[in-house]
DNA sequence: CTTGACCTTCCATTAACTGGAAGGTTTATA
DNA sequence: TATAAACCTTCCAGTTAATGGAAGGTCAAG
C-alpha cells in the first residue's frame, strides 16, 4: 500500500497532484533504492487530510497552515478557527457575488425570447451599461 | 477621447487589460504615427462591452461569441440566450458547491470552541475523512 | 534641456493543477 | 531470452485572466 498509484486511489488524490503536492513540500514521501516514491501510513493521512481540505475549498497555503496545525500537538484551536473563519467569509463573498450576477443574467434570460430575430435583451444590457449610453 | 489611460477610465479596465484584449485580439485599437494606440468610439464601445459581461462572469471565450453576435445585425437571440443560460447553469453549479462548502464549514466552526485548547473539531473533520479511518 | 507623465513592448508571476514527452524498472508471458 | 505491459521517474508546456515590473520611446511644460 505505498506505491503512489495506491495512494493515489486511497486519498482520492491523482497521482500526478500528488507528485505536485511533494513538489511544493506538502509531503515528503521516502524514496526506494530504484527511486520510486513510498508513502508511509502518514503520508497517506496527511494526502487524506489534504483532499478533504481542498473539498472544502481552502487554498493550498490554509492546507499548508491547516496541516501544520494538525501536526501540532499543542497549537490553540483558535488558530484553526481562524483560519476556517476567514475562508468562510472568502466563501460567502464569492456566493453573494455569483447570486449577484444570477439574478442579473436570470432576468435578462427571462426578457430574451430566444427565437431566429436579432434583437435581444441581453445583448441590449451588454451595450447599455456604457458610461456614455447610460440611459 | 481616444489615448489608453482615457479608454480605462471610460470603460472601468485597467490600461493594462486593454492592451491585453488587444493581444488575444478583442479589440483592434488603430495606432497613430508614435505608435500609441487610438482608440475609435467603437472601440470604447466594445470595451465598455466586454467590462459589463466579464462583470457577469462571463469568460473571456464567452465574450469573444458574445461580441461576434453583438456585431452580427443579422444574429438569431437563440444563440445569445444559449450562450447566457450555458452561463447561468455554470454560475449555480458553482453557488451549490460553494453552498455545500459552506454548510460544512459552518457547522465544524459552529462547534469548535477556539481557545488555547488544542483539540479541534475542524481537524477532527479533515482528519477523520480518510478511506481508512472512516468511523 | 530636463523633468514628469505619458506611452510602448516584453518577460515573469499568479493558483492549482493537468497533459504529455522521454526514458528507467519490474513483472508477466511467449 | 526477448519483449511487451504496466508501472515509475523527471521535466516542460499549457490552462484562466490578468497583473507587475523592467527598459525604453514620446511629448508638453517650465
Amino acid at each position: 500500500m505505498t506505491s503512489i498509484r495506491k495512494v493515489a486511489v486511497e486519498s482520492g488524490l491523482p497521482a500526478k497532484t500528488i507528485r505536485y503536492y511533494e513538489d511544493i513540500g506538502l509531503v515528503r514521501p521516502a524514496r526506494s533504492a530504484n527511486g520510486y516514491r513510498v508513502f508511509s501510513p502518514a503520508d497517506v493521512q496527511k494526502l487524506s487530510f489534504l483532499a478533504r481540505a481542498r473539498s472544502l475549498g481552502f487554498s493550498i497555503e490554509d492546507c499548508r497552515a491547516l496541516l501544520a496545525l494538525y501536526e501540532d500537538r499543542s497549537r490553540a484551536s483558535a488558530d484553526v478557527k481562524r483560519v476556517a473563519e476567514h475562508h468562510l467569509a472568502r466563501i460567502a463573498r464569492k456566493i453573494a457575488a455569483l447570486q449577484s450576477m444570477q439574478a442579473t443574467l436570470t432576468v435578462l434570460v427571462e426578457r430574451c425570447h430566444g427565437d431566429d430575430r436579432p434583437d435581444c435583451p441581453i445583448l441590449d444590457d451588454l451595450a447599455r451599461h456604457t458610461s456614455s449610453g447610460a440611459a
